[in-house]
DNA sequence: CGGGACTTTGAGCAAATTCAACCATTGTGG
DNA sequence: CCACAATGGTTGAATTTGCTCAAAGTCCCG
């Protein structure tokens, strides 16, 4: 599948790729019939071309450095992020490199198999994570949030895809280049190394989930890790917004969506949430969710 | 759980911990029956108690150090490993720090919620890391080998449990001392750095597989799996080495150890494979598991 | 040779999936 | 402004995969 984005220019805004939930058989990929018969081909066109950055014509060069330095001066998430492990110089360093970007939902903003030319912060949103296996079965790895680091990870190329899941503000950095600066800065360095051991343990969490817990285990483990999350970044809890579609739920959750809004309805049966909405959440009762979660 | 550890002083040689299968509903930990009433107290004797250094005096202290550096200078996996990363004086400086342990299968090295007073490299055997729910249910994480390194992602207490399924042999390093090398040694910080991304890695490899495989898609992307670690290794491959039971691979594949067993058996029907005896495997269709493993 | 641990196989069962229909919300065009 | 299509979510029924329970079969070690 790798190589068959390698291609990728544009493809329709609309594509179907991010919302084709994976089935467990081999042979379901296909039965969702109408949706997208060229899953894979993916959203991929070249996020430049979308990119719709606060000083647009950043994108063209770094010259807008001091620009972007009063922007990272303002940043929201600046306590969260790398930004906030390092020196005013070394921010200054970064802040040269930037890129702004913005994502409507679905966006791709690299595939599984491309080439891993930049590493990004995100600022707003909610990206996901994910990996796919040849006939169109999805797994998200994980979800990242305003302050997450996101290329953590990568060699020369990407092992896993990225996508926004509701609309999502970027920061970009030029791979090589971050590289550099990283190599020359120890805090920001031991920071990185921090983060990944952070993902390493959140990754054996999800393996214990997905290798050992119920159906509703896992549900009830993902509101409270989401409301943990929420917590972490100062966001409402109380309605908790989920900022992603049952689908996208029942992909990182191992599940089908069928199950997941069985799970959903479960739980609401039995008082542990509310639903204002598909979207947000009240958890009436995180005792009873802490005790459904195994954990 | 981990509260129920902290008093680990010594427990029977003989502990069925290690190969207690963890069983998907939640009533299944008992329905076990017979093995090990106890589940989760686990083989926490103090290692050094069960300590067979190979130099023993060693455990004592560090005054060994030339002698440890001439065992280092001999060792087998030294191009696999860390040490391979550093110059001959920061060699020297880790010789200093190092004990050499033996384990029995079944032996813990350390559990969940246990302080981390240590990190490891693995030079000889197969160790498993994982992760349990309240009522037993276990979930392996990851198997390590030869030149393997254990407490990456450590913080100040372990995320999950290690425990040797074979006859091991470990470096072990004073966590706090390391941690001093590790960041006066800028080759060491970054070798680890690369050693946590390729963990990561796997991680998600884990999570795709956990999440969207089959049961015989699992199989034989684990064989597959434990081929390349072989090869990588230098180890034979043509009846490949399994190290481990099947409770242990099912652990590891989120399955049960009877799925397992259908499993190699549907393999071996198929051709796929041939068993010289449980533990060594013939993958004799190489070409079909990477079908089959659904990749 | 005998005992114990591990592995394999079989039969029935249950959780989650598949397939299918229906409901709710939203945005669009008449 | 409302009908209506489209998307996403929920619910139901049948099916399937993998699990549970049970019983043999193997292998190893003393």
């Amino acid at each position: 599948m790798p190589s068959l984005a390698s291609a990728g220019t544009n493809a329709p805004a609309t594509e179907a790729t991010g919302t084709a939930s994976a089935t467990r058989s081999k042979s379901g990929a296909q039965s969702h019939g109408a949706r997208s018969p060229r899953a894979g081909a993916a959203a991929h066109a070249g996020i430049a071309a979308h990119a719709q950055t606060d000083a647009d014509a950043s994108l063209a060069g770094h010259h807008a450095s001091t620009c972007q330095a009063f922007a990272c001066q303002a940043c929201t998430v600046r306590g969260l992020t790398i930004c906030g492990a390092l020196e005013p110089d070394d921010q200054t360093l970064l802040a040269g490199l930037v890129q702004h970007l913005s994502l409507q939902p679905h966006q791709s903003i690299f595939q599984e198999g491309d080439a891993a030319d930049y590493v990004y912060t995100i600022t707003a949103g909610c990206v996901a994570m994910s990996k796919s296996l040849a006939d169109g079965r999805r797994q998200i790895t994980g979800f990242m949030g305003p302050g997450d680091f996101l290329g953590l990870a990568v060699e020369d190329e990407n092992h896993y895809s990225a996508e926004a899941l509701s609309p999502t503000h970027l920061c970009r950095y030029p791979r090589q280049r971050f590289r550099a600066v990283m190599q020359s800065v120890p805090a920001l360095e031991q920071r990185l190394y921090a983060l990944a051991a952070d993902e390493l343990a959140l990754a054996q969490e999800q393996i214990l989930l997905l290798g050992r817990k119920t159906a509703l285990e896992r549900l009830a483990t993902f509101l409270l890790m989401m409301r943990r999350r929420a917590q972490q970044r100062g966001l409402p809890t109380n309605p908790l917004r989920l900022s992603m579609a049952r689908a996208d739920v029942a992909d990182y959750l191992g599940l089908t969506v069928e199950t997941v809004s069985r799970g959903f309805s479960k739980l609401r049966a039995m008082g542990a949430i509310t639903l204002d909405s598909a979207e947000l959440v009240r958890l009436a009762k995180p005792a009873l969710l802490q005790e459904l979660s195994g954990t």
